[in-house]
DNA sequence: AATTCATATATGAGTATTATAATAATAAGC
DNA sequence: GCTTATTATTATAATACTCATATATGAATT
């Protein structure tokens, strides 16, 4: 129930294509709501069905035309119904592969699970300077008073603090497969 | 590709019915991998099929019949290989309701955010809580020397840090939210 | 006597997500 | 001249997961 949502809720914003919703996705949504093209591409011809969005053509020249989207009245009502009530537990159940593997970690070798930490961190501290542009540049807007601007760095600055989180914890790791060996 | 190598990882130790399974995910896999039961059995009958468990019926008196699944010589193999093999991004997509639910929260009140922010806070507290406790169950058991306590240990260890973070940002928010009103 | 809880297995329908590829035009780099 | 990247849309198949439901027994509670 959350991909349609998002989708309203970002075009409450600005009208856009499904190429700019995928951009979105991946530039400012992906550390908490990753989602395919196939996946907005279908979404708003969901919603387009139901009339919570409508569209026009736009022709272009030099590419191929743009399908323009925007949020119906029906749209936003459905999405304000949806921002305004949050469910009963606020937990979202989270699938983490790596997680999974340190769990099983003691049928492979302590080599291959050190290597696999320090992978693990160097993958964690480039997503972190990811995070902190991306924080910097809302930041920066959320100066000029917009509550958007500040809603969105808070969420940046959620998956920076969790990252140094899991920096200092496959640190420990480490070491402490280290005191071992 | 996960949920059938963490059901033969986990029937590397013990051979256990669905029902054990499903108590085990519940209880010490939930924060990282959760199963429904529906999936857990429907994964040991694909796994059967493949001939990477076997079973057989253990009659009980008091209680229906129990089918212990065990992992199989080909099993076992299908399990080193996975876990000997680490994908090329360590990274899992993550989908979390609430972070996108910050991310739009300009479209609702901040009184609104500011309660649900406090709703989390105690959510992740309760968390804490029962990581903590695990966390000692297998800090007890791994200074028997036991890898497979350790690598427990350390998933267990991770959840708790993470929650930790994750109250500490709320906080944060709910301090800035405080100084904006 | 009726209900709930814990143990135990399983399936069908529906939703969500991933993977893959087809189509199309242009700009930029090699 | 060729490849790759970018902009742009759409469709299909496969996989994964959730939700609801069906069946069954015994112990404990109300």
């Amino acid at each position: 129930m959350s991909l349609p949502n998002a989708i309203l809720g970002l075009l409450h914003d600005h009208s856009m294509t499904g190429y700019d919703l995928k951009l979105l996705f991946d530039k400012e949504l992906n550390s908490f709501w990753p989602a395919q093209m196939s996946q907005v591409y279908r979404e708003l011809g969901n919603l387009e069905a139901k009339e919570l969005v409508d569209s026009r053509i736009e022709m272009q020249e030099s590419r191929p035309d743009r399908k323009v989207y925007s949020l119906t009245a029906a749209g936003r009502q459905v999405f304000h119904e949806w921002i305004n009530r949050f469910p009963p537990s606020l937990m979202s159940p989270c699938r983490d592969e790596f997680t999974l593997r340190v769990f099983l970690g003691s049928r492979t070798s302590r080599d291959e699970m050190q290597f696999q930490l320090r992978r693990f961190i160097r993958e964690k501290q480039s997503e972190i300077a990811t995070y902190t542009l991306l924080e910097r540049k809302y930041e920066t807007m959320a100066k000029k008073n917009s509550d958007q601007a500040m809603y969105r760095r808070m969420t940046m600055r959620r998956s920076n603090i969790v990252a140094e989180a899991l920096v200092l914890w496959a640190e420990d790791c480490l070491e402490e497969l280290d005191r071992k060996a």
